[in-house]
DNA sequence: TTCGATGATTCCAA
DNA sequence: TTGGAATCATCGAA
């Protein structure tokens, strides 16, 4: 075993084993090996001698020690046996300086990335397993959710205990191999030998961290994400963005100084603002000709109850529900309190009036509130408003039209 | 349980 | 860098 695992040694052994020509009992030699005596034939096909390799176990132990003893008395012995020493050597020598790195690259790369991950939010594997155990958490976040400890603490302690069993199987595996070798061998090829074993065992470990690596990020994505542990506002915070998004429907992009107005007013974050207002915008976009088909039917029963007198249409006609709470009426007087419970349309709309009446908007503004007649945009300039690229389209659109209530808006 | 609402993230274009 | 758009994943009412 220790012939093969060395390219000189093997095919040395290999060929003082079955190198000797008429030995006894050696009939399917083909002439010897490839280091056959000095009248050999010359070169032996390798092939032969791989073949002579796969079958030398199949061999009796009889035939063995028959060659063992041909080959001792062969008188060419001394010589071939110190020409296979000096091929060994030079085999050895070769082999080990390509053995002789620190680490396998991979390896360093993986562990490297490791420590990155563990110092910065990602934090994994080994070094945020350990870290996990000291601080659960990088302090950015400061989490005390004890099911992600609890969970992050079982995946450290699998690690440890599965390193320990791998460090504890190389160290068997390696006395093991060290206790059972058949002749002699150099300390420096026993040494080669052992870094072998444990290459391969580093191999085992670079998949173990790889998966321990994964587990620990999929534990903090699934904690740490903020959609996993999304909270609705309060009502109070959504009344402050929607009052600040109606107030500026031409231009709903605060400055930093509004965004952070808005975010003392409600203990929000800026991000927060942020992602709020664009969401909003977006949403608005897209159900604006919702809004503004239900804003017009509204505004017409609003005008027929006002100027028909009689029924009052707050208990005739059911209310959008946007203006819940408005008392019915879009005639708003400038307060700003009154809208401030009203949650808009699908919460993706304000109520018209109160976006006009108070924000000197210009004429897109006015268009939310009354419709447009002519279905065609206001702007006469070039380049459309927010608010312009919103209105047309929703004023428009085909889906709208199927009621008939653009027309009589008025 | 279903489904719309909603906060957050990601991708892409200007 | 910023905003629009798409998408994800959860919340909460029905």
């Amino acid at each position: 075993a220790a012939g093969a695992s060395s390219p000189g040694g093997g095919q040395g052994g290999l060929g003082l084993v079955g190198g000797e020509p008429g030995g006894p009992g050696e009939p399917s030699s083909k002439g010897g090996g490839g280091l056959e005596g000095p009248g050999g034939q010359g070169k032996q096909d390798i092939g032969d001698i791989l073949q002579q390799i796969m079958t030398i176990t199949d061999q009796s132990l009889d035939k063995a020690q028959a060659k063992k003893h041909t080959l001792n008395c062969h008188r060419m012995k001394p010589a071939l046996f110190s020409v296979l020493c000096e091929i060994k050597k030079t085999g050895l020598s070769i082999g080990s300086s390509q053995e002789e790195e620190p680490m396998d690259p991979q390896l360093m790369h993986l562990d490297n990335m490791l420590l990155a991950k563990g110092r910065g939010r990602g934090g994994c594997s080994a070094a945020a397993a350990a870290a996990a155990s000291r601080d659960s958490v990088s302090p950015d976040n400061s989490i005390e959710h004890s099911d992600y400890r609890s969970k992050l603490a079982q995946i450290h302690h699998i690690y440890h205990s599965e390193l320990e069993k791998y460090e504890q199987a190389c160290n068997e595996f390696t006395a093991h191999i060290m206790n059972h070798i058949m002749r002699p061998v150099a300390p420096k090829e026993m040494e080669r030998m052992v870094s072998i074993i444990h290459r391969e065992f580093s191999a085992i470990q670079m998949q173990f961290r790889q998966s321990t690596c994964e587990a620990v990020m999929i534990l903090r994505s699934r904690f740490l994400d903020a959609r996993w542990k999304r909270r609705n506002f309060s009502k109070q915070a959504t009344e402050v963005l929607n009052e600040y998004f109606c107030s500026h429907l031409s231009n709903p992009h605060p400055s930093e100084e509004a965004e952070e107005e808005l975010t003392k007013k409600r203990g929000i974050t800026v991000s927060q603002v942020s992602n709020w207002l664009g969401n909003k915008r977006i949403r608005y976009k897209k159900n604006s000709g919702k809004f503004q088909e239900e804003a017009n039917i509204y505004a017409v029963k609003t005008a027929v109850s006002v100027t028909g007198g009689g029924e009052g249409h707050s208990s005739t006609s059911p209310a959008p529900p946007s203006s819940a709470g408005s008392g019915g009426s879009f005639n708003l007087s400038g307060s700003g309190d009154m809208f401030l419970g009203m949650p808009g349309l699908n919460g993706d709309a304000c109520p018209a009036s109160q976006v006009e009446s108070r924000h000197s908007m210009g004429p897109e503004a006015t268009e939310i509130t009354s419709g447009r007649p002519d279905g065609q945009p206001s702007g006469s300039e070039g380049k459309l408003s927010w608010q312009e690229a919103v209105t047309p389209s929703s004023v428009t659109s085909p889906t709208e039209d199927q009621g008939a209530h653009s027309d009589t808006s008025h």
